[in-house]
DNA sequence: TCTTTATGGCGAT
DNA sequence: TCGCCCTAAAGAT
């Protein structure tokens, strides 16, 4: 379920639940005993997150550097189970509890070393310290497809499959130009777009990308089905008809990830780059 | 009861 | 570009 947005509420939520008491810390699942076992009973003091990488900060002991990769999880209620990774729990019967399920990364790392995560990633929609222009540099002298560009972390972080697929839309923008074809004005108004449909991400704790205009009830057609929750333009629905103009949605494998695009709303530009 | 798929990313080739 | 890691749920058989 994870995209930057997944993430930043993450980070708030646990330090909801947990910051500034001890907090029980196990590793059920045995992958991260020890360090569960350093942490357990010491006070969790602040949590952060950059992009897709979630950091739970425990003082002298360091951060929690943890990444959900593709299929990792975190849950708030429900017995642990032997895959959990790690179980945090408030105190007294009835406190809080997260169990974190199937990450890619989860480890105790110094201070340091999360700074050094922080710097190789792109600028963060989501941190109001983040800089676009950063990532313009690169990508106004890139070859490479905005579609690819886009889901590149050490250019852009947090932003990715579904965000991806639905600013490329919302902007009209052919999913295979290159970089450097992509006026300055046009990413800025992609970054702005970014940073306002992420936050609401963060508020709703799902992708919503549809313009009020355009819902089911303003054009008379019935919610979408769809088991990801929000609603969207384009992401994976191919084959079904554009909302906009009734083409069929297009899906293409690109980097090993679904592209979805409308061929109609982000009509082939002269330079773009088909693989 | 299987196989496939998923909002990621890494390292080997 | 490929295989691989992690887990759960949906889809196919």
């Amino acid at each position: 379920m994870p995209e930057g947005h997944t993430i930043h509420r993450l980070a708030q939520d646990i330090g909801e639940r947990f910051a500034g008491r001890p907090v029980r810390a196990s590793s059920p699942q045995g992958k991260f005993a020890d360090s569960a076992a350093l942490l357990d009973g010491t006070v969790l003091e602040a949590t952060d997150a950059h992009g897709k990488h979630l950091f739970l900060g425990f003082g002298p002991l360091g951060w929690v550097h943890i990444h959900l990769g593709l299929i990792g999880t975190v849950a708030f209620e429900g017995p642990a189970s032997d895959t959990v990774r790690l179980r945090l729990a408030g105190a007294g019967p009835g406190g809080p509890t997260m169990d974190l399920r199937g990450p890619a990364a989860c480890a105790l790392v110094t201070d340091g070393e999360k700074q050094a995560i922080g710097a190789r990633l792109g600028p963060d929609p989501l941190r109001p310290d983040a800089d676009p222009d950063l990532a313009w540099a690169r990508i106004s002298r890139s070859r490479v497809s905005v579609a690819a560009l886009l889901m590149d972390q050490k250019l852009l972080a947090g932003v990715g499959n579904v965000y991806r697929a639905e600013v490329l839309f919302r902007h009209g923008v052919d999913p295979f130009l290159p970089g450097r074809a992509l006026s300055r004005e046009l990413w800025r108004a992609m970054w702005a777009d970014l940073v306002a449909l992420m936050r609401q991400g963060v508020r709703n704790n799902r992708i919503d990308t549809v313009r009020p205009e355009h819902e089911p009830a303003a054009m008379g057609r019935p919610p979408r089905v769809d088991d990801h929750g929000g609603e969207v333009y384009v992401y994976r629905r191919a084959g079904l008809p554009c909302l906009l103009c009734g083409t069929e949605v297009r899906t293409q494998v690109l980097a090993a990830r679904n592209l979805f695009w409308c061929p109609t709303c982000q009509p082939p530009q002269e330079a773009s780059v088909r693989p």
